[in-house]
Formats: structure tokens, C-alpha cells, sequence
DNA sequence: GTGTTCAAAATTGTATACAGTTAAAAATTC
DNA sequence: GAATTTTTAACTGTATACAATTTTGAACAC
């Protein structure tokens, strides 16, 4: 039996977990010798996977200086949710064009089947799960692996992020809650009817809205965290 | 005095240099001891370099069988140029609306400077040169680094597509010759004017010409090198 | 010849050692 | 006591060794 998983895969794993929860202080210096004891790998395969990160923009590099969390600031947030637009929004006029009517439909029927879940959801992690899921299955109607893999790079980088926001929507409930899926259910209509540019803008608009509201939410969680300590 | 360029890095860029001319076979296994013979560094330094080209995307690992380079195939190419009308199509739209005045009349000189250049240039790799930076200084504009990020890696991907597609045009000059950039003045005239949606059209049928060409030249150039041999 | 099995060789995976560099601490000067 | 230099400690950079795995190829059966 061949091990299907070796060692850098699962550093890699747990390390990416960590950079998008912010388990590193932001800008701190990452200790390898540290960070290998408590992963279980010795700094060889650490390394290596500390490597593929700093090339998807989890973390920085430093020659001499080490591996360095990245921090959130306002313009990368904005950066982030730019390219999202980009990448999601040009997948979906390709949707439009090329996906089959089987597959829309499928995606159809996956929205239909996933919006009680959506609405019942009590955890954040679990609420956060479907609204990527969405986004990523709707590239996946491009048939563009690039694209996928843009945006699952995106979405690694971002999930800090939503979280917070998603924590601000259901600590205040001012506007939509949450599980508020008529944004999604609009793009949807827009594609299932191949009319690529009222898609586009639906889900343009829906992405710029939640940066809006995410920009905000980080803005509010730092100011609160970063209170000066005495 | 500190070293500014570290081992790994020094490794790294010949590496994807070596990836982007097709230096290794499609498909083929990279052997970690003979290609740290030939950089110079041993196989730690080298094999952090290939982790950084995975996680970009210039080549594929495979547990316990190593790196192989990703060959070319049309629907790789396709993905590639879909991405690139994704990237800059919409760092375009945020230049017009967000680049200033004075960022837009530099771009413009850069343009009329380099006119000159790209129709004297005889090299392929210099004419590929000018063609990559109208491309990055364009998405530069946005202010985006995200999508200057995926623009520049994206380049480096298709480098050796468009070589070939520039090659073919300089044989046999049908349509247009090389050095033609009426249509990089078509999307500059309509940024100056911050028309947004002419400016994204006309740079979007720009690619996707390209991508057209590109496909067609690779597909002559590998059916010529594909031949039964015997 | 084709397919199978097994041994040998080659190759990758990772721990470790040590050199080179940076960061921290101590000593020194003003 | 603040700034500067020197010393020490900590950490990163990389070569190397060896274990684990895969590939190769020879021997064999059919």
C-alpha cells in the first residue's frame, strides 16, 4: 500500500491553516526550529512547504531573516477582493457561455438543496464553508482550472477575513443576516437564462458589497484588539 | 556588506527560466542530484525552488516520484489566456476609474517612447519584452499588487507560447506584422477618455486574438515536432 | 514474444550537522 | 543614562548521510 500523503503535505497542511487563522502574530519572525518541533518534522520538509506558502502569498520571505506572517491591512483586504472580482466575475461570463444546461442545472439543484442548511446554520466555520462552496463551484462551471486555482488561493487568503465579517453579521444583525442567499439566487437566474452581463454585474456587485462590509468589519475588530496594552 | 540574493533565489530564477523555454521534456521526471550538479547547490536549496515553481504552477509533483515539467496542452493554453482577460480586463476597469491623470500621460509617453523600438526590433525575445511590459505596466496602473502578482505569473507561464506565436508571425507575416501596437493605442485612447467598457472590450478582443494565433502556431509547431520518428 | 517475479540500482524523503548571518545581551564610552 | 561597540546567543542556509520508495532490468515461466 502506497502512503498517499507525505510529510510536507501534511506540514503544508497545518501550516496553512494556521497562516489563514492567524495563528502567526502578524509581521513576527516564524521560529523553524520551534515550529518543526511542534509539527513533527524535522526543518527540511518544514521548509519546503514554508516555500510553496511564501509563492501563494500567505507569508513573506527575508533572506537571512526567515518566514514572516503576513498582516492584514486595509489595501491588501481591498487587493484581495479586487482580484476576487476578477477572477469570479470573468468565470461566470464564461459559465455563461460554455457550461452545459445539465451542469447549471446541477448547480441549480445544489443552491436549492444547500439553502435550508444556509438559514439553520448555527456555526460560522460551517456558514463560511457554504458561501465558498458556492463561489467555487460557480468558477468550476468555467471548466478553467486556472481560474480554480486563483480563487481557491484567493479564498485561503480571505477566510480570516470573512470570518470576522460574519462574526459582525450575526453579533449586530443590522442589514442582512447571514444566511441571506438572494444575492446568490439572483446571479443564478442571470445565468440560467445565459445572459452574461446582468450575472456579471449581480455578482459584482454582491462581492463588492460584502468587502464593503468585511473592510468594515476588520477596521472595527482591529481597532478593538489593538487597544494600547499597559 | 550583506548578501543580497540568496542560494535558493539564484537557483530558483534559473529554474523557472529553465521551465519557461521548455528546458525540461513535457512530463518528464526531474532528477534532483543531476540538476543540482549542473546549479551548483545541493538538493536542499533545489528542491525549495521547485516547491516555489509547484505552488506557481510551472511544474507538477508527484509523492515520492519527484517533479515533472507540466506539458502544454490546448486547454492549458486556453486557461492561461482566459486568466490573462480576466487579470487585466479588470485591473483596466479599476485604472480608469482609479489611475490619475498624471499615471495615464506617463503610460502614454511610455507608449510613443517604445513605438519606435517595437518596430525595429528583429529579436523575438526582445519584441516579446515589449509586448509583456505594455501588459504589466497596464495592470500596474490598477494599483492592484494581487493582480500584478497573477499577471506576472501568468507571463512567465505563456513566455514560451507566445515565443513560438512570434516566431510564426515573423515567418510568415500573414495579417499582421509583430510590431503592430495599434491595438495597444485602441485601449490606450480609450483609458485616456476613461471609457471603461471600450477600453475592457478592445483589450479583451486584443487577448483573445492572441489567444487564437497562439493556439493555432503552437498546434503547427508541435505537429511538426511530433512527426513518427524511427 | 509477453507477462511475472524478484533483486539491484537509482531516486526521493528527511534528519542532522555545521557554517554563515542576524539578533540580543553585555560591556564600554561619553 | 543614552549611545556605541563588542561579545554572545540564536537562528537561518546548505551540504551530507542514510532511510524509504520507486524504477530498472534480469531471470524465469508460459
Amino acid at each position: 500500500m502506497a502512503k498517499r500523503e507525505s510529510n510536507v503535505d501534511r506540514v503544508y497542511e497545518a501550516l496553512r491553516r494556521m497562516a489563514a487563522d492567524f495563528a502567526f502574530k502578524p509581521d513576527q519572525r516564524i521560529n523553524e526550529s520551534a515550529l518543526s518541533e511542534v509539527l513533527g518534522a524535522s526543518r527540511t520538509p518544514l521548509r519546503e512547504a514554508l516555500n510553496r506558502l511564501v509563492a501563494e502569498g500567505f507569508l513573506t520571505f527575508q533572506n537571512n531573516r526567515g518566514f514572516f506572517c503576513r498582516p492584514l491591512t486595509p489595501s491588501y483586504i481591498l487587493d484581495l477582493y479586487e482580484a476576487r472580482v476578477a477572477v469570479e466575475c470573468e468565470a461566470l461570463r464564461i459559465a455563461c457561455s460554455r457550461a452545459s444546461d445539465a451542469d447549471i442545472a446541477g448547480f441549480a439543484d445544489y443552491l436549492d438543496r444547500m439553502e435550508p442548511d444556509y438559514q439553520s446554520a448555527t456555526e460560522l466555520e460551517e456558514l463560511l464553508t457554504l458561501d465558498e462552496s458556492f463561489h467555487t463551484r460557480l468558477v468550476q462551471l468555467s471548466g478553467n482550472s486556472e481560474l480554480e486555482r486563483m480563487l481557491k488561493n484567493l479564498n485561503g487568503r480571505i477566510r480570516y477575513i470573512r470570518l470576522i465579517d460574519l462574526k459582525r453579521m450575526r453579533d449586530q444583525a443590522d442589514g442582512q443576516a447571514p444566511g441571506d442567499v438572494s444575492a446568490h439566487r439572483k446571479v443564478l437566474d442571470a445565468l440560467r437564462s445565459r445572459n452574461a452581463s446582468a450575472a456579471v454585474e449581480a455578482l459584482r456587485s454582491h462581492i463588492e458589497k460584502r468587502r464593503e462590509e468585511a473592510t468594515e468589519a476588520v477596521r472595527i475588530a482591529f481597532s478593538q484588539l489593538y487597544v494600547p496594552d499597559e
